[in-house]
RNA sequence: GGGGUCGUAGUUCAGUUGGUUAGAACGCCGGCCUGUCACGCCGGAGGUCGCGAGUUCGAGUCUCGUCGACCCCGCCA
């Protein structure tokens, strides 16, 4: 039997039974009961049971876990009472006729079963193993099922798929760049690329029109779940194209794609802008799965006795959230609010209550029975409702209380098993303003358009300038992002002007993209999804390390090769690099 | 860069106020068993308590340092 005819071990059925098959796999189990031996026999598609028994009875008594063997036998269907009901595979056993031992296995440093759990970073250093697992391996099944379909659906609509260099140049502006010593030219280096984001509208230049790339990125900042140093996107650019075409291309991707997990996204994304997404849900990127929307208070802290939050609401902003049965929580609870909520930058939380006990709150001292009211009725705070309040910096009065209403929203049940929420966040602004270097740095990049009702706006009140850039986002996470970009050469000049790029660095760093421009750009934009992210989802897991084949560690750490590892000096030499680590980094993680 | 949690048998964990010989389950090894499927039963082996200092008559337990894993803030245009 070749070996694209041999069927998989775990893709018999009850329709196979008396086809004599030849199987390979990897020894899952063995259950010797004396006289006769079951082994579950492993593969890429899950296990079937072969009967071991007669002459060959002895043999199989030798087997041990993951040990790889052939099998030459026949597919048996099961006897009523031996039917097991609970795998693909139960309604049927192969009854050996031989076996071969093609590799004996050493006993696994942990069992090559689901419900094992080993902890993370023994399956990171056995990596091979712990993909053996059928739900890792499930996985990998799903992530190209959808790239798969990624590529069907884009090359249908008529994108082309190219690809961009991975050693490219640096570019100052956004994430710290890998770098890798180029031997030809001493002293030079090559930039790993954060993204393929001027090649893909160098593509739009030269008249390539619909461009898609699954491309990886690279980005040397500090890890999380949802984040590793090199992650894969889907690129997207097309020209001649605005806004309402993009959100109807990703629309009837995610169509697409989503079905293959049993999800049907609405036809129609709902949409937000920017600014009503951060008073709304205190996020730019919202989980809309349920409501507890974030409370206007400034107009009642103004006019209140208690000084901390009168403050707040004349240099800043005054916010709630309404928890309904909040006066349930504990002391300690609503302590353990304000500790959730200092990383973000405030001082802590305030909080409103009326038991039965009569009005209560940390500010009641100041406030009294008709200062809690008054807030109370302000957030329309209703019987059994507590009212959180934070004060402060807008950005910081926003991350709190949205980090706090998705905390809260998982811990009391908001979120409904099954429900999804699409949207698309739009109006960015353009850019954002830093206090410590005094300066405007792009919210996206540089090349973003502003909106077209904003660009008088550039130079007088470039805070204001909205941008033509969006976002889409799946259960509060951001799936994806783009832009309608700038292919105006004086425009972009503009755009440059704000952030501080005169026109000698402009040529300096982005003379390239500049110069294109000149030879006639077409109007053109486009959007990056996080392939990674987008699988995590679909696949349920809430780490990206679980739908990555080999991800490194949260110090960048691959414990399955031991990168990355120290080089030989000739190495070095050769590269005309000395290390220095006696000192340590000046800055940055 | 900052904060937090964790590190004990091959694995997942327990380990009392600091006190005799550090336990359990699974896995592994040996034996028995012809319908199991987390097979069962009997027996057995297996420990640098991450590493290094310190406190103490005595440290898995307390202190400091260090390494590693995970989570969060900053960071990630």
């Amino acid at each position: 039997m070749g070996a694209w005819e041999r069927p998989f071990c775990g893709g018999l059925r009850a329709a196979d039974v008396g086809r004599r098959v030849e199987l390979v796999g990897w020894v899952r189990r063995r259950r010797n009961l004396g006289g006769i031996v079951f082994v579950d026999l492993r593969d890429r598609e899950g296990w079937a049971q072969v009967l071991l028994r007669d002459a060959l009875r002895e043999a199989g008594e030798k087997l041990s876990q993951e040990d790889v063997i052939r099998v030459i036998g026949t597919v048996a269907a099961r006897s009523a009472d031996t039917v097991n009901s609970d795998m693909p595979t139960g309604e049927i056993e192969v009854i050996a006729e031989e076996v071969e031992l093609l590799t004996a296995a050493e006993t696994p440093p942990f069992v090559v079963e689901d419900r094992v759990n080993a902890s993370e970073e023994l399956r990171l250093r056995y990596r091979y193993l712990d993909l053996r697992r059928p739900e890792m391996m499930a996985t990998l099944v799903l992530r190209d099922q959808i790239t798969f379909a990624i590529r069907e659906y884009f090359h249908g609509m008529g994108f082309i798929e190219v690809e961009t260099p991975i050693l490219t140049r640096s570019t100052p502006e956004g994430a710290r760049d890998f770098l890798v010593p180029a031997r030809l030219a001493p002293g030079s280096f090559y930039a790993l690329p954060q993204s393929p984001q001027l090649f893909k509208q160098l593509l739009q230049v030269a008249g390539l029109g619909r461009y898609v790339q699954i491309a990886r990125c690279f980005r040397d900042e500090a890890l999380r779940a949802e984040r590793q140093l090199e992650f894969t996107q889907v690129d997207i650019e097309a020209s001649f194209v605005e806004e309402e075409d993009i959100y109807a291309l990703i629309e009837g991707l995610f169509a697409k794609v989503f079905p293959i997990v049993g999800i049907t996204p609405p036809a129609a994304f709902p949409r937000l802008s920017w600014a009503d997404a951060m008073e709304r849900f205190g996020s730019d990127k919202p989980d809309m799965r349920f409501g507890m929307e974030l409370v206007e208070l400034g107009e009642v802290a103004r006019g209140c006795a208690f000084e901390v939050l009168r403050a707040a609401a004349a240099t800043g902003r005054v916010k709630g959230l309404v928890v309904p049965g909040g006066t349930a929580f504990s002391r300690k609870q609503l302590d353990e609010l304000s500790e959730f909520a200092k990383p973000f930058g405030v001082p802590g939380v305030l909080w409103f209550r009326k038991t039965a006990d009569g009005y209560g709150s940390p500010a009641k001292k100041a406030l009294g029975d008709e200062g809690i009211a008054a807030f109370l009725a302000a957030a329309g705070a209703g019987d059994g409702d507590l009212l959180v309040v934070v004060g402060g910096v807008p950005k910081v009065v926003f991350a709190a209380l949205g980090a706090l209403r998705v905390e809260l929203g998982g811990r009391l049940g908001l979120v409904r098993q099954g429900s999804h929420a699409f949207l698309w966040v739009t109006d960015f602004p353009l850019f954002e303003w830093d206090d410590e270097t005094h300066r405007y740095y792009s919210v996206n990049h540089p090349f973003t358009a502003p909106k077209a009702q904003d660009v008088a706006n550039l130079e007088s009140d470039p805070g204001a300038v909205r941008a033509r850039a969006y976002d889409v986002v799946m259960d509060g996470v951001e799936l994806g992002g783009g832009s309608i970009r700038i292919h105006d050469s004086v425009l972009q000049q503009r755009a440059f002007a704000v952030l501080g790029i005169d026109e000698a660095q402009a040529k300096h760093r982005f003379g390239f993209l500049l110069d294109a421009f000149r030879y006639g750009a077409p109007p053109h934009g486009g959007l990056a999804l996080g392939l990674d992210r987008l699988v995590m989802l679909m696949a349920g897991r809430d780490s990206i390390r679980d739908v990555i084949a080999f991800p490194k560690t949260t110090s960048g750490n691959c414990l399955l090769t031991d990168a990355p590892n120290t080089v030989d000096d000739a190495q070095l030499e050769e590269l005309r690099l000395r290390v220095d680590v006696s000192r340590s980094a000046p800055n940055g993680s």
